[in-house]
Parts: C-alpha cells; sequence; structure tokens
DNA sequence: ATAAACTTTCAATAATTTTTGAAAGTTTAA
DNA sequence: TTAAACTTTCAAAAATTATTGAAAGTTTAT
C-alpha cells in the first residue's frame, strides 16, 4: 500500500470510531490529520486535505484545542496560524479520558447519588428494583471513575504493566 | 424525591449518557425502564411509559436483544410476549463492553494492522510521523484489547479488587 | 488611517439519524 | 377457514446534527 493511500485509510479509520463513540467525524478526521502530519499546517491546508469549508475547519480546531489534543503555533514573521497535534498516545488517550470523564460521567454519577437517596417502602418491589440497580450502577460507576483517576496520573509503562502482571 | 419522579431521572440520565456514548437514546432509555421494573413488560406497556410508537418500541427491543441486553418471556396462556432487563450490572457491562469490541474496536484494530504493515523510507518524516503514530496507537489498542478480554472472563469483585490492589 | 491578511461567527442549508404509523405479516384459537 | 391478537416492516416525516460560505471582526504593516 501507498503512504498517500494509508494516509487516507487512516483518518477514514479514525473518523469512523470516533463518530461511533460520540465524537464528530470530523473533529476525529482534523485530529487524525494532524497525527499523522510531522509539521503544523495552516487553515488552508486543512481545508484543502479534507475538503471541508473554512467554518467548519476553524469550528473542529477551537474544539479539538478545547479537548486538548491540538494547538496553535504562530511563526515569527507570519500571519497565519499554524495547527499541531498532541503525538504522544498515551497523553492522547489520558485527555479524553479526562474531558469524557468530566463532562459525561460525572454528572451522571451526581443524579445517581442522589437518586440512591430516594427513600422508600423496602417491601415494594418497584421500589427495591429501582434502588438495587441505581445502587449498583452507581458502584460500577465509581469503580470506572476511580480507575479513570488512576489513569490520569499514572505513566503508561506502569499503567499496563501493573494491570497485566495481576492478569498474567 | 418521590419515587415516580427518580424513575424519570434515572431514565433521562441513562438515555443521554448512551447517547453521548453513541447509543440511541430511545434505546438506553428503553434499557433504563426494564431495568428499574421488577417484571417484564409489553411493548403496549413500553410504548405507553415512554411516549414513543410501536415501531420505534418494536426495533428498539429487537436491538437490545441482539446486545444480549433484554430477553422476550412468554407466559403460558398469553399471546403478547413481554420484555425484560438482565439486571446484574456487571453482566450488563460485560455485555457492552464485548458487544463494542467487536463491532467497533476489532475492525479498527484490523485496519491498524495492516497500516502499520506499510513500508517506506526511514529518512521522509512524513512516512516516519506516520509510522510512529500508527504503532503507537495500535499498542495502545492491543492492551486496551487484552484488557476487555480479561474483563469478559472475570468476575467483578475480582477484576476491581485485583485493579485497586496495584492502585491502592 | 487604510488596506491586506487572516480568523470568527452564524443563519441558512444539507446530511444524517431517528421516529412514526399504517399496512402487511404471523400465529393461535375456535 | 377465518378472524382476532399480536408483531414486523418500511417509506415518509420529523428531529437532530453537521456544514457551508459570506459577512463581520480582528490584527498587523505601511
Amino acid at each position: 500500500m501507498e503512504l498517500a493511500e494509508a494516509k487516507l485509510k487512516f483518518i477514514e479509520a479514525w473518523g469512523k470510531l470516533g463518530s461511533e463513540w460520540g465524537i464528530n467525524r470530523t473533529m476525529a478526521q482534523v485530529h487524525a490529520l494532524l497525527l499523522i502530519t510531522p509539521d503544523a499546517l495552516t487553515t488552508e491546508e486543512i481545508m484543502e486535505a479534507l475538503s471541508i469549508s473554512r467554518g467548519n475547519a476553524n469550528m473542529t480546531l477551537r474544539d479539538l484545542i478545547g479537548w486538548g489534543l491540538v494547538e496553535k503555533q504562530h511563526r515569527a514573521g507570519e500571519r497565519k496560524e499554524y495547527f499541531f497535534a498532541e503525538k504522544d498516545t498515551w497523553m492522547i488517550a489520558r485527555q479524553v479520558a479526562q474531558e469524557r470523564k468530566k463532562r459525561e460521567l460525572d454528572p451522571v454519577v451526581k443524579i445517581l447519588n442522589e437518586l440512591s437517596e430516594v427513600k422508600g417502602d423496602d417491601k415494594d418491589p418497584e421500589y427495591k428494583t429501582f434502588k438495587k440497580s441505581v445502587t449498583e450502577i452507581n458502584k460500577l460507576a465509581k469503580n470506572v471513575n476511580r480507575t479513570l483517576e488512576t489513569m490520569l496520573k499514572t505513566e503508561e509503562n506502569w499503567f499496563w504493566g501493573s494491570i497485566f502482571k495481576i492478569f498474567k
């Protein structure tokens, strides 16, 4: 396979995975493009490479910066802004984990905590089932959160090394 | 908070979380409803509870069955089909992990494997950057896959117990 | 100040995804 | 059979989400 073809495949695959996991496809594609590009790109170049409009490119880049996955670079004597992606995969994984935890998991955990406070009659099957499900999911969510928090503080090799040491 | 209000909140929260993670909101809501309902429900009752159409209810239930999260029940002397959800949260987590791995992660890993075979000139920065990103992501994906596979084979308490033993 | 170079905004449009509901299909009982 | 009870299908409509592009905004150089 040619490098050029491989790049397109990578961008496509990353975009698809993103969209299946609740991340805008274009955003994932711009990220993919910057990941496999050695130097920083201008908005113009990104528009060109992915055939997207200026507005779309601009907003997507802003989002990616918001996720901590892309940074601006400016070059002496140039007006244009250049964009480049954090290339360290473990950093990317942590960044994404942190943002999604904050934006999506934490709010649900907050609600689950409230819901597990709801009082009722333990003889009532409606109440019992509700209580049990909420409590169990809450427990699971807390374990996931705890693991994510660990991951955020940990080096990649140590993290996986430790995990696989147990699950040899 | 009233139980009835709490139930609605739970259904809403579960639906929102689902939609943020690439799962159809209605599907997550039907699942939530069945999770907190002690006994099996008919299509009619689900339509009523969530104000959705018959077609939607039918398709959603079919999907949930396909995900292994819901089962049909039939009762002697009745024509109607009843639906109920697997209530064990760990089972749900495993079921979802397994399906998403199969449907979404595995295809990407397959492509990443192909892409990491692409040959090129190690002096070419374009090639080097591509190669490095693909290889690193591939490694991460394999670690995730390995962890998921372990999770699929493991009991809940043992899984978390083992994880937190390291990350005390 | 002015204009060129560049970025941002956002209403309108397009694309995609979800939902509806009525018709067609199936099963069971009499 | 036939008809009632129930389920499935799917084209059309609605809802949601993403994209465009031109105008407005900003910055810099002269």
